[in-house]
DNA sequence: GCTCCTTCAGAATACGATTTCTATTATAGC
DNA sequence: GCTATAATAGAAATCGTATTCTGAAGGAGC
């Protein structure tokens, strides 16, 4: 069993070893008899080929990187990650490629992700997540003309390939919604402020603010980390002004719960006093009391578009868009 | 760049490049003067060995599999993964090991996983999630000798290692908690019928209810697939009964939550009229109204020990015992 | 019948590290 | 001063597959 190699097939079929090879890789020059006798021993013995030899010789592990690049924590109880890797996992896997998954927590992270896996060629090519505004990496990686995806946007290189969901279309379509629903003062609840998505949506926010000629007030704005605690803060500093927000765009589906759940608390009604907006559709907008409407992120489409980018870098083809948006769709439930 | 190998470094540093191996792996047979001369040259041109030369030489890829059983679709909501992929890539990164994740659907799952990982080498082990009851896979794993890690029960054979959170001792507490709290007809509602955890936390429950001399009624015994409808439906077979049950112990929070949308929607007050109970302690539960009591799942040991024991297997050491068992913790709020 | 292709399979090499084997030098012991 | 023994570094083999190089056999064309 562990004497399981070419070479075996070979004696055993009355063959080359390279032959063994070339029938295995279906390579036309090599005759039907040979390749039958072959593929009968192959079948017999149950022989696959050893990926770690065929990753040397070959140059490619079959192997993409998916570097997630929040805490750990907030990680742990997104759903967005568990579906986001279901979908690329399937993707990946049409085209005779695995997952590799790795987490960048700070402290590690600079070194662990691009050493670890690109330097050593461990994987061919790298899905990034969530990157910050300003990522030094991100340079290097494209100097390196390593192949690498992100998902979510970085503005300063234009030949990075990127793959979004429009987040700014989005919070533009949420925040237009509001005003035609005759909502007045609407806040926006970012996530941290470093990140792209929380400043692309903010965007989109002021755009339909002012496209409605509704001036933009930015005591309205508030950031909160991905907790539950301080997005309720964040909620309990907005209701402090005077007059209060009507309705409020939450970067995040768990943001905007938060706060609504604040809001809740401080006796508010919801929708008739404050509507809220969330971001992600995830299970639990279904669940709560209202029920959240929230603006759908199209996980698979996203996993899918860059898991097909990023395989096509990895096999020399230039893809094109280099920049390609996914759009995003307005789930109206009963919170607005 | 391109041409970064130890036979470079040796040329450059003008040492023969088993030195240069030795040197980076630590070999104290060598010279204090060689070392520093080798690892200058290391250091200056950023030299990182090749992971995929590693991988053939040594014949292990320090990547471990984990393959998560339940169709994408299932996986893709839930948060319950993303928690479980985090702690063990955390867990596995300190031991220096990568992971590769995959998931079975059904068609291609039977190959995919065995063949693709295993005999491809392309792993070292694998940690296997939610597997059936009877699983052909799992006795011809344990046949070749593979390393492999399940979380979750299997019982037909011992010598499998795994680590399970308490789920029989989860389902008891649950059910006791609802009985003391006075509550006089429970029922029961499961995953799909084939899978361990299903049969586990049914059994739990039937212990509970012996213990403290209720007779166990099958007809408040149901199963759901996971998803709301099913769940839904499933409840509102529990509602026809005459009397109906005042108290339901969901086999997961999904499950718990769904069933507790329809009883709300049928006009039943909770927990007045019944009360609820779920499993993972998932965001969820706080954003609901009542909010869910549930039991928490300690992912992050189970990650843990299945991670370390599945280390140990593959660097030839006995883990014992070979059955871990994690104990879970209820968490109380107003569902019950 | 001879040369020239074409077809196809085996031999040999390469991928980049690890590790065993071997050779050199220096040191110790007598 | 000579041999025995470390200590250490280089040479060479190895991991299992892919691929290039080489050669043999067979057919086509004259």
């Amino acid at each position: 069993m562990a004497e399981l190699k070419q070479v075996e097939i070979a004696r055993l079929a009355g063959v080359s070893q390279a032959t063994v090879s070339r029938v295995l890789k279906g390579d036309p020059q090599v005759n039907d008899t040979m390749r039958q006798r072959v593929l009968a021993v192959v079948r017999e013995l149950g022989y696959v080929p050893d990926a770690r030899a065929q990753s040397l010789r070959s140059q490619r592990t079959r192997l993409l990187g998916l570097v997630v690049h929040r805490a750990s924590e907030a990680l742990a109880g997104d759903p967005f990650f568990s579906a986001l890797i279901a979908s690329i996992v399937e993707q990946a896997g049409r085209h005779d490629y695995h997952l590799c998954v790795d987490t960048a927590r700070t402290a590690r992270s600079q070194r662990a992700i691009y050493e670890e896996l690109l330097r050593t060629r461990r994987v061919d090519g790298l899905i990034l997540v969530e990157s910050e505004t300003h990522d030094k990496r991100i340079e290097r990686l494209s100097c390196e003309g390593f192949p690498f995806v992100l998902i979510g946007r970085y503005e300063p290189i234009d030949a990075v390939c990127s793959v979004d969901n429009d987040n700014i279309g989005a919070a533009f379509m949420a925040t237009d919604y509001l005003i035609r629903s005759g909502r007045k003062r609407i806040a926006y609840i970012g996530g941290p402020a470093g990140l792209t998505v929380t400043r692309d949506r903010l965007q989109g926010y002021k755009t339909a603010l002012e496209s409605h000629g509704v001036g933009y007030d930015p005591h309205r704005v508030a950031f909160a980390e991905f907790n539950e605690r301080s997005a309720a803060s964040a909620m309990a500093e907005l209701l402090y002004l005077t007059p209060p927000p009507d309705a409020v765009v939450g970067m995040d589906d768990l943001i905007a719960l938060s706060a609504m759940r604040e809001a809740k608390r401080q006796g508010r009604r919801i929708p008739e006093d404050i509507a809220f907006i969330g971001f992600n559709d995830s299970p639990l907008c279904h669940y709560v009391e209202p029920r959240l409407t929230s603006i759908t992120v199209d996980i698979p489409a996203l996993a899918r578009r860059a898991t097909e980018m990023l395989i096509m870098l990895i096999e020399g083809h230039e893809p094109q868009p280099k920049r390609q948006i996914v759009p995003a769709r307005l789930v109206k439930r009963e919170s607005a």
